[in-house]
DNA sequence: TAAGATACTGAACAAAATGTTCAAATTGTA
DNA sequence: TACAATTTGAACATTTTGTTCAGTATCTTA
């Protein structure tokens, strides 16, 4: 990809994401994202057809960084006395690389534009736990334990970034 | 109030809630919803400022139909032993609330748009829970502890009603 | 039921935001 | 260096928002 472009595209990015910090996703106008990135209208919209497409390139974009590396994906481990040990190892890495991506993503992941990316979290969070589903012995529907467990540490992470992510990530995944 | 204000405001209140089943809110434009509603544009905006306003007024005025009658926020019981019991009922009360009103929010609940509905919703869940938050004798931070039984219910809540509500509301509460 | 108050209408208007186009200038690549 | 690709800025059409107001319809109540 030309220089130019990666320069372009990261300036809308940081524009963008400190524009998410103070202000909804919908009251936000491709104007305030060009003034901010210091970057012509036209330029804005070689780039990107609509404000939608901008939010859903950001969110893959961090998505592939953030996460798609992290090896939490792998087969678990078959010694199933330590097995919940794994999974919390697994969350802390995340919470790990949250915390290293902070100024990337807090404004995406708090904020009410936020949903289409926390959307994608949770996609990835349920297949994480569906790896360790059968270490949890409540006695409810798999599916409704899987959106609950996905859910309720998808929202974990929005309290830990909004409180400025004072406990360890240790703790978190705890 | 008016019969005619009445009027107006219910065929408004209508038109918003189908358009929302349709598309996300901020694809939703004033134009639409006077076109659906059969109402003059000034009359809209001399009932509501903003699209905003009238997502606002429509949310609270579900909550004072759905939820401000029901009696789950008044002082809990003193006999502390059965406190747990008490939430577990109030929390059933509102989920037969949920399943009485479907007609009436299951759009805006479920619906992409529905966010702003999910966080007065949970608003409302921080009041209640915060009368419990002693029962939970988990050591962790009572802000976290508020905000992750809160967006766990609201979560719940969202996953009954799309999957039909086919669980009992006393299943889901417990 | 008549009078006065209140609400609705529709059209016209200003302002703001969206999205397109294009020639000229700049910058990257080979 | 040459040429290919990107950015720029300004002009333009379109859409959406929000306001205004005179005329019309409807409600309330005395």
């Amino acid at each position: 990809m030309d220089r130019r472009q990666k320069k372009t595209r990261e300036l809308i990015f940081n524009s963008f994401n400190a524009l998410l910090k103070t202000k909804r996703y919908d009251h936000i106008t491709v104007q305030q994202i060009i003034d901010g990135a210091n970057v012509g209208r036209s330029t804005f919209y070689s780039h990107f057809a609509t404000k939608d497409e901008l939010l859903y390139e950001m969110c893959t974009d961090i998505f592939d960084h953030v996460f798609a590396k992290e090896p939490v994906l792998c087969e678990k481990t078959h010694n199933f006395s330590d097995s919940g040990a794994k999974l919390e190892t697994k969350l802390t890495h995340i919470l790990y690389h949250v915390k290293d991506s902070e100024a990337d993503i807090s404004g995406i992941f708090t904020s009410d534009g936020g949903e289409l990316f926390v959307r994608y979290f949770k996609k990835y969070l349920i297949q994480l736990f569906s790896l360790h589903i059968d270490e949890f012995s409540f006695d409810s529907d798999r599916d409704y334990l899987l959106n609950h467990l996905s859910s309720s540490f998808a929202e974990t992470v929005k309290w830990w970034i909004k409180n400025k992510m004072i406990l360890s990530p240790e703790n978190m995944a705890h």
